[in-house]
DNA sequence: AAGCGATTCAACCGCTCGCCT
DNA sequence: AAGGCGAGCGGTTGAATCGCT
């Protein structure tokens, strides 16, 4: 493994924080509140940069934070969750609570990745080229609530979309006698699937496609076959 | 007990976005 | 409208630890 720097600086590599930095990190959080990140690494006598001590903070000293490993129930939620958002790794430990997004990130690459070799995919749209991942919108947390309210309801069967000419690289949601609680308007019948152009249940990025279907065979959707609908 | 490869996970880096002026 | 800046994100790195021989 090569630094990307190839020697050019000999920066000491990592630098973990030792316990008496934690405490000062913490008290002046704690005095000053969170934000401000670069007045947090000027004002508090630490000898670290803004972004390492957001990260510190966010990841490690606040209160709320949940250590100690994952149950079963946190597992299967991220699994489902990565499967419906891909590696919208805030997003995903947005939605458990305690965790941060950079520890569902090392979980995920370390124990589920293994485990579930299909679900292994950089993002929801990248199937072959990389370049679009950089470029990916940022969803904001207020787009949550309607594809996290799906996911929690144990309703979700995700299944990536294999065979469809129309609707290659999307993904399908089936949902099944959907009941969750959504504030647009959707869903005649009792099984519906959604399709992604491009990109996951993104809210108020994207319209939603809903192929109107009873069948379960995506290869036949036909794309005058679904209804679009907008998010407000 | 020692050596060494594999694994884990804390921390860093580069980039984008959003807000403010 | 444009530029600067801070915040946040995902990918990557590498020190620490584990486990096998």
């Amino acid at each position: 493994m090569e630094s990307k720097g190839m020697g050019l600086k000999p920066q000491p590599k990592k630098n973990l924080w030792k316990p008496e930095e934690d405490v000062v990190l913490k008290a002046y959080i704690e005095a000053h509140g969170e934000g401000n990140w670069e007045a947090v690494s000027r004002n508090s006598g630490l000898n670290r940069g803004g972004k390492s001590c957001r990260l510190r903070w966010k990841n490690y000293l606040r209160p709320d934070i949940k250590r100690g490993g994952m149950s079963e129930d946190e597992e299967d939620l991220i699994i489902r969750l990565h499967k419906l958002l891909g590696n919208r790794w805030s997003l995903i430990a947005g939605r458990i609570p305690g965790r941060t997004d950079n520890e569902v990130k090392n979980y995920w690459n370390t124990h589920l990745n293994k485990r579930c070799p299909r679900g292994k995919r950089k993002t929801i749209d990248s199937n072959n080229d990389d370049q679009e991942t950089s470029k990916k919108p940022r969803i904001s947390d207020s787009d949550l609530p309607i594809s996290a309210s799906i996911a929690e309801t144990g309703l979700l069967d995700a299944r990536k979309e294999e065979n469809s000419s129309n609707i290659t690289s999307s993904w399908i949601v089936e949902l099944q006698s959907f009941h969750c609680d959504l504030d647009f308007p959707i869903v005649p019948g009792n099984s519906a699937v959604f399709g992604f152009d491009d990109e996951p249940f993104t809210t108020n990025l994207d319209s939603i496609v809903l192929f109107e279907t009873d069948a379960l065979d995506y290869g036949s959707l036909e794309s005058n076959s679904h209804k679009q609908y907008f998010m407000p």
